[in-house]
DNA sequence: AGAATGAATGCGAACGTTCGGGTGAACGTT
DNA sequence: AACGTTCACCCGAACGTTCGCATTCATTCT
């Protein structure tokens, strides 16, 4: 294991002090054309990179940015966390920072885990994902006045730095697009009220509908978990439906849904694409090899990544960000079952 | 935000000086009963944590593994890397160890990521993924003698710590239960000569059906992309061969190319789980909600994850682990397309 | 009684940086 | 000749810990 060299070895060779060399190094140095050259040759020649952890230890800067997630379970995909990651980790890296993920607690020790990065000084700011309403993460990152950037919104009282998915564009996309090709009943497999994500994907879908003046029955509002089983229980209630208040297009709040609606449909003999249509909602990976291929609505994800850190990282050097709060738009992949 | 308190305040608090709240802290004084009382109370009342980076750097040690792997196209599907992650962070944490993921750069500068790290101190010990024959990360740091686990095994020659899911048992097992229902003519979409696991997964196909007496006909060995557009084609060849020669059983190296396979079948009009038998390898979530639900191997990942931070440790602290290579078993998947 | 022991704590130094203030030499100015 | 300036560099201190050694005081042993 090659020893580390120190800032004091570059130094020797040079025949300077070692704080001369820190002082070139980071170029608030006058020092003349020579000992200067003298110096990057010791450097190259040693090969020397500075320790990062003196440095952060002087600079009582840790250049980490914490961030967590939700581990889901093995049914569950998380095609999301591959892209979000690689690219915060690639715009944290061109600042000079570095990710530090951290396990995700459930309840009460939620908070304790942010806590704990902050009181060891591990981490200078954290991206929270998951978001809902009354995050107590939120709260505390907040009354602790330490910076964070949120992906997702929550409660609308509460001010604090954001980059989110336009679900309300989304699903207007989605309908629009249906309306476009002449359907007019629409029914929505939607989520529980307690999810802000899905109240506004659902927002969306009443809106557009209102937007063309079609009205919206109760029985085609579906709300479950975001599950293939409850996508499948519930469409297969919509299909079911009598002749004159069935649906003959569907959107789901993401793919899991709209696959499970997909089978419904096949169980009884619809064919879709043709007989119903259905829309689903994050373009899972799989979604384009399913029979049929599956119309989604696509997330601008590592968008999403980047301008999480980079907000963060103004933030954190503490200047305001021009824009505490971003909001990107979506986009409609037009497959065959829509 | 709150500043951070240090030691030196703790002290004061409690009537000490500060080096003797670190001895008390690390267990390592002899103190009266009640100035350790005194100092316990002063660390909760302040809510006083040891600033990590300070500790670190007495220590010489970063606390940090660093991880990277290969961003996956938008098209591709990378379901293994949350588990991975996750898996790998909950137990380093429990080691009060850290993750650290950086970006995975391609070709030449795919070492100088891992030497920056070293050479900056910035981790301690790497675990590497997505290993192949002649992995440069290998030989860099085998001679760097710096501590590494490898997800993965490369070539024979080389000895270096690995953990690695067992492709040969996997095979064996998909081709054997193929076997068991009475399958003869069972045919492999495998990868190019160039992937190690590709071979070895192809390996075990070959070792199971020479096990059995089954010869093995040239034409029933496509090799190729892992795709779902080779899937297809390879299929779609196999599914075309002459009555004698077209293979009844499949199996594909992963699930995308299975997948692939399904397509052509269906292409062609067959029922699969009927007419015609596939299996995939991989488990990917979505496996499970095709037409039909796709019979698979899944690997133990989360065990992965754990075992390479395990070894790693052992491998930091210098103590040779009992094991530095572990093999683990994957798991057949049944469902319906075999 | 004087010395040796041990318990309880203090102190200085070090880890590898950065930063602000020196400091001496060379030079120009009046 | 005395003085200010600038250049090019050096030096001490500090960031928050941990660690080894020293110190103090009370106690026990010979």
């Amino acid at each position: 294991m090659t020893n580390k060299i120190t800032i004091k070895e570059v130094a020797v060779r040079a025949g300077v002090s070692y704080q001369t060399v820190s002082k070139v190094l980071n170029g608030q140095a006058q020092v003349s054309k020579e000992t200067k050259q003298r110096i990057m040759d010791a450097v190259r020649e040693l090969g020397y990179r500075p320790n990062q952890i003196a440095r952060n230890m002087r600079a009582k800067r840790s250049h980490m940015i914490g961030y967590s997630w939700i581990p889901t379970d093995p049914n569950q995909v998380n095609h999301i966390l591959d892209q979000f990651l690689s690219s915060m980790v690639l715009e944290a890296e061109a600042a000079g920072y570095h990710l530090l993920p951290f396990p995700f607690r459930e309840g009460q020790a939620l908070v304790d885990g942010y806590r704990e990065l902050i009181n060891t000084g591990l981490v200078d700011g954290f991206v929270i994902s998951s978001v809902n309403y009354n995050d107590p993460r939120i709260t505390f990152l907040l009354e602790q006045n330490f910076p964070f950037v949120a992906f997702g919104r929550s409660n609308a009282e509460l001010d604090f730095p954001y980059v989110d998915i336009d679900g309300v564009d989304g699903l207007c996309q989605a309908v629009e697009y249906l309306i476009s090709r002449g359907q007019r009943r629409i029914a929505a497999i939607a989520w529980p009220e307690d999810s802000r994500v899905g109240n506004e994907r659902l927002g969306g879908y009443l809106q557009a509908m209102q937007a063309h003046g079609l009205d919206v029955q109760t029985q085609w509002i579906e709300r479950g978990e975001g599950t293939f089983e409850f996508g499948r229980q519930a469409a297969s209630r919509l299909l079911r439906l009598s002749p004159s208040e069935r649906p003959t297009a569907i959107v789901a709040l993401n793919d899991t849904q709209a696959i499970g609606a997909l089978h419904a449909a096949r169980e009884l003999g619809l064919e879709v694409g043709q007989d119903i249509l259905i829309i689903g909602f994050d373009d899972a990976p799989m979604s384009q090899y399913l029979f049929p291929p599956m119309t989604t609505v696509r997330q601008p994800i590592r968008e999403a990544g980047r301008k999480c850190v980079e907000i963060l990282l103004a933030l954190m050097k503490g200047n305001q960000p021009l824009k505490r709060n971003v909001l990107l738009q979506p986009e409609l992949i037009l497959r065959d079952s829509a």
